[in-house]
DNA sequence: TTGAAAGCGGTACCAG
DNA sequence: CTGGTACCGCTTTCAA
């Protein structure tokens, strides 16, 4: 890989000279000759910067950190996708990681990414594994951390939709088409997304749910569903997932086999996201269950497979992108130190009916006509 | 962020003898108090080398990178997942990028890759879209490249799993329980995994297969289907995918629905992956067909989704990791030197057959009964 | 056992 | 217009 200082050399110029072209910053001040003639040799021996070096002198690397928690779900794959994008339009470069890579050390993700000297790190879905002393690791390095669809409690500055609003929305038009008993499925995280779920279903009934783990589920369900029939319920039940992995669908499949063995359903069952719900249909399917003939069933994240006629999932949609570049703008402002204080944003997201929920109009021709409707508002709080 | 020269200044030593010391090369010259003085103040004060520094000093980065196509796939999930474990192992780090998180601009990709001076490049599931030019790129710069389960026309280091006898055993299975009209679809790539599912399958009828586009087939499907009625065949249908991504799903689903329209079935269709396998499932389920009672299916990539009842997808599993681990291998090898000559590797699959190809025995209790059999051999071509 | 010094590939400033 | 020079943080060699 040749250097600006060899192209000095091959032209007989100072590499100071050849420098300046090609960094550009005062490059107009050479003679059109000089400067067309390192710039075409340049081209001609294919130079390109070298980052490293660049980052050396500059003392600041231009990167912004990506950290994952895994792509199995789809909206990850989303954010993984609009980051990047976000990230270059907004003037940086990026590097990625996720922490599956890695085996599950946080830690040595962290420094992978000091010793890249990343000037801020976004986390995606951060979970909730992601501890304080994670964040004071950051801390003590100087580098400021946001994260989109993840936890807020550890004071993060946070990009985040509406969950809410949107599983407000969904409970209150699941009793509107008739259905009584609702349960939610959530896995082992207390995440600010799972309460907020939570909170949603609980607005719609206008009552706290009991929550309950899934042995302590199944030792009152038979009882519960008798004693509540016919008034509106709703309960909430903490499935077991491997951590640093959202096993969603097997762990909702796996419930849902054991739930409908009992033979008493309850009226729909409300997944945190839709991998969830496509296990829940597993089961039912392998059972002779129909949905929704039998049962309602509901996902989020608005994964391409939901609409498919095969599951006409009813879901909650997120305009990833939106959140994506508010949350690198969030980060670059807090590098610029143009915010001092705790900034985050929650944007709104949209009810998407399909057939799953079982509403009164089947879907349409080629594809699933699904209605929507936007949920919750932009809020910027503090 | 605290360097070397200020752990010096704060000790009254050196920046050389810190240097030493925390570069662990030469430490051992140093007396016991003064090694421990540094490091314990390096860890007090959270030092971590700077990347960049060391790789401008040293001449090399000691970056490998990795290319993705898009993530959307589970194998290609898989491949990132076992990737960067290989690459550590190997004693290097690594940066990732994914085509479409640029817009699909290869050509960007690179010179992000040059400019980081990675010391070699490991593409996954390598397209037709990244052609010679690209190849031609990093081979002027000096970086050496190996593609995991992607195309070798281009005179690459490939490290590949035996999808022609994969296919073979699958297409002789399927006969063996009763097909006879095998149906396989592909993309639109001719590359080599994809030449190799159609070797497979016309090895396993004997004879060539007709190989026609979307449009091609419909117009001769119920003539042809009539015609050879009672006897074994085999055709390729080519379907429209967009280029970037891998949307199987979608284009199969599209083509399922337009066949089955035709009330005139196939006994199999073969998927070239799972998620094709799964548009087929979709277009069956809407058009009241039963699978395999009605046709069968088959995919590839052993996603997790086809161990599911409702599926029960006989596929093809590879050892990714196994993949992973030689492409890591024999990049490491190119870069020392040690082999001149092209080195690619071909390892042997599983044909893991499932209730979706129409086997007698029906699946077990509670996870579905999948019988295995090793397809190929390990070889090293050249 | 320690430190001085050269150098990696750039950037940026200033003198001529 | 062009070139000299200091410097970024780190590695490595060699002399003391």
């Amino acid at each position: 890989m040749i250097t600006q200082k060899e192209i000095g050399e091959k032209l007989g110029l100072s590499p100071s000279t050849v420098a300046s072209i090609l960094g550009g910053s005062a490059s107009l001040r050479y003679s059109k000759k000089t400067r067309e003639l390192v710039v075409q040799t340049a081209k001609k021996c294919g130079y390109q910067p070298n980052r490293a070096s660049r980052a050396v002198q500059r003392g600041r690397s231009n990167l912004l950190g990506i950290i994952h928690f895994g792509l199995a779900l789809e909206i990850a794959r989303k954010v993984a996708f609009e980051l990047p994008q976000a990230i270059n339009a907004a003037g940086y470069d990026y590097m990625v990681v996720d922490i599956q890579w890695h085996g599950g050390s946080i830690e040595r993700v962290l420094n992978e990414m000091i010793q890249a000297r990343v000037e801020g790190v976004i986390i995606s879905n951060m979970m909730e594994a992601f501890g304080s002393e994670y964040i004071e690791i950051l801390n003590r390095a100087g580098i400021p951390v946001v994260t989109v669809y993840g936890d807020d409690r550890l004071n993060i500055v946070a990009v985040s939709n509406d969950m809410r609003s949107a599983f407000c929305e969904m409970g209150l038009h699941l009793q509107k088409v008739g259905h009584q008993c609702l349960l939610l499925t959530i896995g082992e995280s207390q995440a600010r997304p799972v309460k907020e779920r939570i909170d949603g279903l609980e607005k719609a009934l206008g009552e706290p749910c009991p929550q309950l783990k899934e042995d302590e589920f199944f030792q009152g369900w038979a009882d519960f569903r008798q004693q509540t029939h016919g008034s509106t319920v709703g309960i909430v039940v903490q499935l077991k997932t491997k951590s640093f992995s959202y096993d969603f669908a097997a762990a909702n499949y796996a419930f849902s086999q054991r739930l409908f063995s009992t033979d008493i359903l309850p009226d729909a069952i409300m997944c945190s996201n839709d991998q969830g719900a496509f296990g829940v249909f597993n089961a039912a399917t392998e059972r002779g269950l129909s949905i929704p003939r039998d049962l309602a069933v509901t996902g989020a994240d608005d994964d391409e497979f939901g609409k498919y006629p095969m599951f006409g999932l009813t879901t909650i949609r997120s305009d990833v992108a939106q959140s994506c570049a508010a949350g690198v703008k969030l980060l670059k402002d807090r590098i610029q130190k143009k915010t001092s204080f705790r900034a985050s944003k929650i944007f709104q997201s949209e009810l998407v009916l399909r057939t799953s929920c079982g509403r009164s109009n089947p879907m349409g021709g080629e594809e699933v006509a699904a209605e929507t409707r936007a949920c919750g508002q932009d809020v910027i709080p503090f």
